[in-house]
DNA sequence: GTTGAGCGTT
């Protein structure tokens, strides 16, 4: 007895997947979610329309003539019952040439949806722009893609965060510190490098060198899934581990030598152990 | 040489 395979793609376009049938002639709807994640159905086109296929006891039924009379593709819920979308925010824009105004601003991010606000930030002075600004979205998905790339704007290449004034460190678990680094690694090469493992938000490498660097993911199951592995990029071994704010690391290094008394309630982060000072080692503290 | 730039007159 040979397994019937099922042809599935993910959309009506995408390349399509062999997926196996069970004994019953079903397709087990875990299987296909495996693959694909989220899905919640397959449907097929006949004659043009679009047709759904029944779903049982957690089970796709095939159509009437059988699977192999056609090659399916998945359902997925509709957005609204998937999750209520979050609330759009305020976002930055960083980096802005210092001739950029509002219209250039409005006439850029309109390309993304439509704008409920733009602001190009000034000195009260003299008027100059201060070489950032504040857009907001009206559709979340808008702000989504938005935030999901970096974008070239009269010449410069800008940034688009969630302001850190409101809702702070929200990029934290999407991030990666990136140590050993050398001067032969550039942030394009590391782009590319961490690309491959999923859609890189941001990456900062300070000026002057120093051998570290900041890889920002789209998704922070590919940022955790990368921490404490080391790396070989352009010849080159280089440790991913957690990024943490700095305010963080202080408050946690002054804790662990006993410079402050730890709250009542505080749990150590689970590479708390690496920052650990040796019993002799004498404060250190940096002020801002 | 393993932890980051810049964050909002109203």
């Amino acid at each position: 007895m040979s397994i019937e395979y099922v042809v599935v793609s993910e959309g009506e376009h995408d390349e399509p997947i062999e997926l196996p049938a069970e004994e019953d002639g079903s397709l087990l709807l875990s299987t296909v979610a495996a693959q694909f994640a989220g899905a919640s159905g397959l449907k097929f086109r006949a004659g043009g329309r679009l047709r759904g296929l029944r779903l049982a006891d957690e089970r796709v039924l095939p159509p009437a003539d059988g699977w192999a009379a056609h090659r399916y593709f998945c359902a997925f819920p509709r957005a609204a019952e998937r999750a209520p979308r979050p609330r759009c925010s305020d976002l930055i824009v960083l980096g802005l040439p210092w001739k950029t105004g509002e219209d250039a601003v409005r006439d850029y991010f309109a390309a993304f949806g439509e704008l409920l606000m733009v602001q190009v930030k000034r000195d009260a002075k003299t008027g100059l722009s201060k070489g950032f600004g504040f857009v907001k979205f009206a559709e979340y998905e808008a702000q989504l893609r938005a935030l999901g790339r970096r974008h070239m704007i009269d010449g410069r290449w800008c940034d688009v965060r969630i302001p850190n004034s409101k809702d702070g460190g929200s990029a934290a678990d999407r991030k990666v510190f990136v140590g050993r680094c050398t001067e032969s690694l550039s942030a394009d090469d590391l782009r590319e490098y961490f690309g491959a493992f999923g859609q890189v938000t941001d990456v900062f490498v300070p000026r002057p060198f120093r051998a570290f660097s900041f890889v920002t993911f789209l998704d922070p199951e590919v940022a955790q899934s990368l921490c404490g592995q080391d790396h070989i990029i352009k010849g080159v071994s280089v440790n991913i581990s957690t990024a943490s704010p700095k305010r963080e690391r202080a408050r946690s290094a002054l804790l662990g030598w006993g410079v402050l008394d730890a709250p009542r309630v505080f749990s150590w982060p689970p590479d708390a152990w690496a920052h650990a000072a040796p019993p002799d080692a004498k404060p250190y503290l940096k002020y801002e």
